[in-house]
RNA sequence: GCCCAGAUGGUGGAAUUGGUAGACACGAGGGACUUAAAAUCCCUUGGCCAUAACGGCCGUACGGGUUCGAGUCCCGUUCCGGGCACCA
């Protein structure tokens, strides 16, 4: 027989697709389109690693399966090219991040490459391209060029029916508003902003480019803004939100403290309910749903207006507005700029001492610490509803950057005004029926309210109409005080959300320059066509001396706004050349529209055309990691909800499907040294001696057996090394960890695809389990795979290296074998279950060999529904039974049904809910007959002897139950 | 603290969604072929009891429940993983 020669046979398709661009996707009207998409990686230096390709191959196989029914698919992959690890790298080494990145580029490419994947690397994108950062420039100033708002800024010509929840419009319409009404009845619009304004229109006419410019920033949706940053004193920059975990950077686990800075900043918080919706729309994870509901933090509720004794007046948020009654004190944010209004003279002192304390704590510090802290301001506020006074407490616990920074504070039904007010002594006031509140608060949103205004008392009067929710829910109470605030202009209900703007810029050299100048301190767009900005040279890639970021090197940084062109930083004379943004994008600027890039990559027009942009439409199915949930996958909507507001993407949502790949685990090994000996004892009988484990090289061990020679050449301090071996062999221990060279567990596919080759590899690490779970990598099971492959390619082959496929009829039981595989794969795939399907294959292989099936109508496509897996053998197989195009143009084995049909089936027969035994029984017998065929048989008599039928259930085809008394 | 997902042999994992639990693979044990090794093939492999043979009982983290029938549905508990967390 043949031999099947996996190196031979893959290095001939590698071949033979580049020859033939087998994998060259082009715009096709005629066909379905269908968009298959991994989330690029960034290059590292270490190379891919056996759980890099699982979520490639995952895609790959969908891809190529649905290329095999028809699809025109596109299935493209790149790089994520800017990024820290580079930098830091070229600040140690002097070597220019790009020289690693592409080095590192390459030697992934030669990986993915071995693999067999069908991507159409003319599409291949990198986010440090010039043509491609172009497009992430551009979309920058559509975005500072954008205000957002709910309904449209001037009439829109047709009324045309408008997006729920609001879109980015042109900054013009919002000027144009201005000019005519200043800021009057702009509230009705819904207008994102980081503050309400005041003005008019004549004191918006008279106000100067600068002050305009800084008016403007408060509603762009990129814009430049003074706010509380995660600045990471040791990585030198600032952080976004979802960079920062605990308190410490993801990147390196630097500790991150806040800061005020000025900073360009992405007004994601204006697309929250969008980004809501949208969920509700897309196939994804519930559990990743879920994590972006709760980062996105909706929550409805009510500001109401307190007045305080002295004058002024603050907003509170609540989202129990049916506690107005057991407000017993106020809280102020520290933070909050109503500190100062609100605090009397006499106790100016006090609460100037707490602010001290609580800028000194870290935010870390704050994280970890919750004991109570907190200061009277003097002041009292007059709750509405009641009427009652009550003291104004500044403290910690009460967040600037939530609601409005201030609280009214209920003891009785929030945990934390409870701990509050125990410290300080104040009251507490319960206001729901059977509530005790004597040794913790009731916080639960259920039960009856009393005590609303309590007995003998009564609220404040509106317009001849006083407050009352006794004997109310808690959801009516809440609903009726909601109606009662807005009715009698108390307040209004308010919806809140925990997402907060994006932090967009980075005080770092590896990401794309910023296309801003600033013209006497207002920030100004460089034209856009003149993009794109490229990216300076600088002669160090750390900080400058004066504290600049890296850019602040660069010598020929300036813009020539007459000439339009970047001009040495000697010229400038802040009259026609201007200083450029020395700031770069941060990492998920080049990651959020990459999707579309794909779909028109050359493209040096538009970030795409018309055209590709109808045809691709959006991404089918997107696999990646779960951990970009608050990451990339929040940007990317957002990003994507914003051209789509622009016209330019197509779909509301960018990803209809995700599927979220677990991640691989390495497997470490380990020796057992006997202390202060260069002795080594097996691991069953390691507990008689005194050992320390060592971690040992994963790639020297084969199913916890170690090569003992190889681990004496492994390293100079092991070449004299002594075992102590249990029946001739030396066991190692074992772990699971994660993959990483120190723990020396790191498998390479590169080897794997030496030893065992590719279609082995790709198949193995289906084979491993669903594709969503973390599991750990384990070579050992390698072999079954790899055994299944060489008897897949056994039923090809006869004596003496000749095919043994023929034209015979197939038999019933080759098609029946055939079509319970098509039948099975074909689901399978769709669901995303590869896991099941090799059994699958690994079943009918066998049976067929049995069979000694040699029918082309069963071999062909059986060829072809390998295909997806084991594409090189399957190509291999393809051109042996005479075929001149590629298996991917073949076409999927279409199911038939009569194959399956049984004349007969087998059920397990019960006797009081227990299987008992087997029958057969005709496939299209009634519950009846069933029952009638088990009464008669012979094995049930010793079940029915003296004993009484109580009661029969029979599910034709399915099981056979007799209750017997 | 709140929310989400999970727990099945020595191991990775199956189970037509309420119908013969443990498919398939690894590992282990036994055997065949071979001078030998590799490769290949065959048998056994959840536990306990039993046997010349048939067979029986227990078993899907734990405790209850619904049902003729539960790995699957419901209630409670434990453990592991993930998200959010002074967010009012």
């Amino acid at each position: 027989m043949k031999e099947y020669n996996f190196r031979e046979i893959e290095q001939k398709w590698h071949q033979n697709w580049v020859a033939n661009k087998t994998y060259k996707v082009t715009e096709d009207e005629s066909r379905k389109k269908f968009y298959v998409l991994n989330m690029f990686p960034y290059p590292s230096g270490a190379g891919l690693h056996v759980g890099h390709p699982l979520g490639y191959i995952a895609s790959d196989i969908y891809a190529r399966f649905k290329r095999l029914q028809g699809y025109n698919v596109l299935n493209p992959m790149g790089y994520d090219a800017y990024g820290l690890p580079a930098e830091q790298y070229a600040i140690q080494t002097g070597q220019h991040p790009e020289v690693t990145t592409f080095a590192n580029i390459d030697r992934y490419r030669e990986q993915l490459d071995k693999i067999g994947f069908c991507f159409d690397w003319d599409r291949e994108v990198r986010t440090c391209a010039l043509g491609y950062y172009h497009w992430t420039q551009w979309a920058f100033q559509k975005m500072f060029q954008s205000c957002f708002s709910l309904t449209p800024l001037t009439p829109s010509p047709k009324g045309e029916g408008e997006m729920l929840g609001g879109k980015a419009r042109p900054i013009a319409d919002l000027v144009a508003y201005f000019e005519q009404n200043g800021t009057e009845g702009l509230e009705q619009y819904g207008v994102a902003c980081s503050e309400e304004l005041n003005f008019t229109a004549e004191e918006w006419k008279a106000m100067d480019e600068k002050q305009k410019s800084d008016v403007l920033m408060n509603y762009r949706i990129a814009f430049l803004g003074e706010t509380m940053v995660n600045w990471c004193p040791q990585l030198g920059t600032v952080l976004a939100n979802d960079e920062v975990v605990d308190g410490v950077s993801v990147r390196g686990g630097f500790p991150v403290e806040q800061k005020k800075m000025r900073q360009w900043c992405l007004r994601v918080s204006a697309y929250a309910q969008r980004l809501l919706d949208g969920l509700n729309t897309i196939q994804w994870s519930d559990s990743i749903k879920e994590t972006q509901k709760n980062w996105i933090g909706r929550s409805e509720g009510t500001e109401v207006l307190i007045k305080t004794t002295e004058g002024a007046e603050f907003t509170i948020f609540t989202t129990r507005a049916d506690t107005m009654f057991g407000v017993t004190f106020f809280v102020l944010a520290p933070e909050s700029e109503l500190v100062e209004q609100v605090t009397t003279a006499d106790q100016k002192a006090e609460v100037e001492k707490y602010l001290s304390y609580v800028k000194s704590r870290t935010e870390r510090e704050r994280m970890i610490d919750h004991t109570v802290t907190g200061v009277f301001s003097g002041a009292y506020g007059i709750n509405p509803i009641t009427g009652d006074k009550c003291p104004i407490y500044i403290a910690e616990y009460v967040l600037a950057g939530y609601g409005t920074g201030a609280i009214m504070a209920v003891p009785a039904h929030d945990s934390r005004d409870y701990a509050f007010a125990k410290h300080f002594d104040l009251p507490i006031v319960p206001l729901v029926e059977g509530a005790d509140v004597s040794e913790e608060s009731y916080d639960a949103k259920e039960g009856i309210v009393t005590n609303s205004p309590a007995e003998g008392k009564v609220a404040v009067e509106y317009d001849g109409e006083s407050l009352c929710l006794n004997g109310k829910t808690i959801k009516e109470a809440i609903a009726e005080t909601k109606r009662f605030v807005k009715a009698h202009n108390l307040g209004r209900v308010k919806v809140n959300y925990r997402l907060r703007d994006a932090i967009f810029s980075r005080q770092r050299y590896w990401g794309e320059p910023f296309p801003v100048y600033y013209k006497n301190g207002i920030p100004t767009m460089i034209p856009e066509e003149c993009l794109p900005i490229e990216l300076p040279a600088v002669e160090k890639f750390l900080p400058t001396e004066t504290g600049e970021p890296p850019l602040g090197n660069a010598t020929k940084w300036a813009w020539d706004e007459a000439n339009k062109k970047i001009v040495d930083n000697a010229l400038i004379d802040n009259k026609t050349v201007f200083p450029i943004e020395l700031y770069t994008m941060p990492g998920f600027a080049g990651s959020s529209a990459y999707y579309l890039r794909y779909m028109d990559p050359q493209n040096n027009e538009a970030l795409i055309s018309e055209k590709c942009a109808d045809y691709w439409q959006n991404v089918d199915l997107y696999v990646g990691g779960s951990e970009h949930a608050t990451g990339h996958l929040i940007y990317s909507r957002f990003w994507n909800k914003f051209l789509v507001d622009l016209g330019v993407s197509k779909k509301e949502e960018p990803f209809q499907k995700l599927v979220n790949q677990g991640m691989i685990q390495g497997r470490s090994n380990f020796v057992y040294r006997i202390k202060d000996t260069n002795t080594f004892v097996s691991l069953g009988l390691k507990d008689q001696y005194d050992t320390t484990p060592i971690h040992v090289d994963v790639n020297i061990v084969k199913n916890d057996v170690l090569d003992t020679d190889a681990f004496k050449a492994w390293r100079p301090e092991y070449a004299t090394a002594e075992f102590v071996l249990e029946d001739g062999k030396y066991v190692c221990g074992w772990a699971i960890e994660k993959m990483s060279k120190s723990m020396f567990n790191v498998v390479n596919p590169d080897m794997i695809v030496e030893n065992y080759g590719a279609d082995t590899l790709r198949l193995y690490e289906m084979f491993l389990g669903p594709v969503e779970q973390s599991k750990p990598w384990d070579t050992n099971g390698i072999d079954g795979c790899f055994r299944f492959l060489k008897k897949f390619w056994a039923l090809y082959w006869g004596k003496d290296d000749q095919l043994q496929v023929t034209d015979s009829e197939p038999t019933a039981d080759n098609m029946k074998t055939l079509h319970k595989l098509i039948k099975k794969v074909s689901a399978d795939i769709e669901a995303f279950s590869y896991n099941t399907s090799i059994p699958a294959f690994m079943v009918a292989t066998s049976e067929l060999a049995q069979q000694k099936c040699t029918s082309k109508k069963v071999l062909e496509p059986l060829a072809v529904l390998i295909a997806p897996f084991a594409p090189h053998i399957a190509e291999e197989l393809w051109e042996a039974m005479g075929h001149t195009t590629s298996v991917c143009d073949a076409q999927w084995p279409e199911l038939d049904e009569k194959y399956l049909v049984e004349s007969t089936v087998k059920v397990g027969v019960q006797f009081c809910g227990k299987v008992r035994f087997t029958m057969e029984f005709a496939a299209d017998a009634t519950s009846q007959q069933m029952i009638d065929q088990v009464m008669a048989a012979e094995e049930s008599q010793r079940y029915l002897q003296d004993k009484q039928v109580v009661k029969t259930i029979a599910v034709p085809g399915r099981i056979v139950n007799i209750v017997v008394k």
